[in-house]
DNA sequence: CGGAGTCGTCGAAGCGCTTCGACGATGCGC
DNA sequence: GCGCATCGTCGAAGCGCTTCGACGACTCCG
């Protein structure tokens, strides 16, 4: 492996001269550099990333805390993912992967070793444990999603109260009245996820702005839990003509389940499902859904770190706008039914 | 951030004894030790990874490189990724994360930067372009997959050959003489992913040897290619009474499809799939399948870099052998049926 | 009881890079 | 034509760690 040091004497440069040539920190003339270049080229020149670090104390390498449980979500983790990677890449960065169960370990090892610049953390939780750890880094982080108390901490995320007021004012604009929210499974509530919350709230609110009949239930995964959900929402609103569902896993059952029972969608009752385009494409009913816009989110989260790491102003909280995508699953309702 | 020298001070000792008691290399009084552990404990000490790397050579750091379009088989993908990751914190490294997207000037940009120690390379195409850069690497690497010619490269897999074997046997067993494949997309096969080949192979060979009826058939995703693939089956196969089917996406609707047309299954048609575990038990069916023990193939990846990074002896090809999980998708036909 | 090992520790060199200050050479204004 | 910037380059210091050789203090054996 050749050093900065053999490229200068094939360029009859000195090493620092190299360094320049690299960094473009100081002028150096054009033939010069050209001389230099060559010589990177020809014998296939790659600066020690640890020298570097050493000597300069950054690493372009940044850390993504993910959480690795094979566990619901599994495709929007991994858009959040390449999005981040991609995003890094493009920005000169490399992408160390951590999961979630090292916790605030985990975190600190990377971060006290100099292992990266920066940090990217999903998956928090209202208060989660790992936001005073991050507060103490010397390295700045980024979270996806919106923890209780952030103060000081960059945060991007879909704005999910926004979107349930969507979905309503979607489903309230086609003359729904009745609605029902099937939601993410209790283990997300109770894991305080505040995605969950944050959409509930919306939800709420945007019902009694609208005046509108809701009723709104969490959904345990599998055939039974979507089965029971369903019965419980139908118990306490009767005359139920659209679903709003916040949950992935339920999507397919409770499609099953309504054609099983003979309600047709959208003739009978409408569906807007927050979920990733993809999702909502396949299922036997197109889905007129609004997305989480993982690639978007991941994107900007590395977007903010490189502005944080060239100490340039950001913003602390970025809720993203979330957009409706009609396609199949709701129907405009005559007055007469209302 | 104290560096090894305040930890030498505060604990009365030389640096150079702070790295022995660090890394064990030369015997260390425990009375010292005991100094030096507190004194590390005291300040927060913890070794700057760069400067370790530069003076050792080594990063403790494996890439993972990942084909993270966002594609098919994303939960096995990400299996894959938790067991390295698990795996490789077990044995005190840490993982960079690369797409496949940067190719062979990836895996060269951390190699030749010494970025890491060895190189875990996922989605191997039969003649993949990658392999010839990867055996200039001075890092080792081991394969997720198995392309043509690994000469000197350590591959891991689950044995895609034995796994039709096995299906066959399976449905042979139970009385079946008709059987079909419901391969995977021909996307997969133009890409040359030598799996669905091996599979091939070894269903052909089986079914061959068993002497059984069978017809094989590549199948497009989504409803419409499951329609067109079973057409083309039952054309060509009349009396069908199983199917293996080596295709997760096919898995849903051809479901549908059957029980639309009203083939119980297992009680009309028989079915092997292969599969992830949670994928066969989330089927309105509980699926008799042959797991893609993609848990095991990650971490028997990350524990062949680490003794190739020891230069323990490893074996260049490791192909795991399938196993069965009997659900209730196989049914035993008498012989009048058969 | 002397020499040969072993044990425990230290000092110094060096890993490959960045960066700071210095310095000759130019160009410029007046 | 002289001083002053600016430009382009160099040399050296140092980033924080590992590792090698050295060395005093013991232990052990014959």
């Amino acid at each position: 492996m050749p050093t900065i040091n053999d490229v200068a004497r094939a360029a009859g440069v000195s090493p620092s001269t190299v360094s320049y040539v690299l960094s473009g920190r100081r002028p150096i003339s054009a033939e010069t550099r050209a001389r230099v270049q060559a010589a990177i080229a020809e014998l296939g020149f790659h600066p020690h990333a640890g020298a570097r670090a050493l000597a300069s104390s950054k690493t372009n390498v940044i850390a993504l805390v993910a959480p690795l449980r094979v566990d619901v979500n599994v495709p929007v983790i991994m858009q959040f993912a390449t999005a981040v990677v991609t995003a890094a890449r493009s920005h000169n960065h490399d992408v160390l992967l951590l999961t979630k169960d090292e916790g605030t370990a985990g975190l600190e090892r990377v971060a006290h070793s100099t292992m990266v610049d920066a940090l990217i953390v999903m998956d928090l939780e209202r208060d989660d444990v790992r936001i005073p750890a991050l507060r103490r880094l010397k390295q700045p982080s980024v979270l996806i999603g919106l923890p209780a108390d952030h103060t000081g901490i960059a945060c991007v995320d879909l704005d999910f109260g926004a979107a349930a007021k969507l979905a309503l004012e979607h489903l309230h604009g086609h003359g729904h009245r009745r609605i029902g929210l099937v939601g993410p499974s209790p283990a997300v509530y109770r894991r305080q996820t505040t995605y969950a919350d944050r959409f509930l709230s919306g939800f709420l609110e945007t019902s009694a702005e609208l005046g509108l009949r809701t009723v709104t239930h969490p959904c345990e995964p599998g055939a039974a839990g979507v089965r029971d959900c369903m019965a419980d929402i139908d118990a306490q609103l009767d005359g139920l003509t659209a679903l709003v569902v916040h949950n992935e896993e339920a999507l397919r059952p409770l499609l099953d389940l309504l054609q099983a029972s003979g309600r047709r969608v959208p003739d009978d009752i409408s569906i807007v499902a927050i979920c990733p385009r993809d999702v909502a494409t396949s299922m036997p009913v197109d889905l007129t859904s609004i997305d989480i816009p993982a690639h978007d989110v991941g994107t900007l989260a590395v977007e903010t770190a490189m502005r944080l790491l060239d100490n340039r102003r950001v913003d602390y909280t970025m809720l993203l706008a979330p957009s409706l995508v009609e396609r199949n699953s709701c129907k405009e309702i005559s007055p007469s039914h209302r």
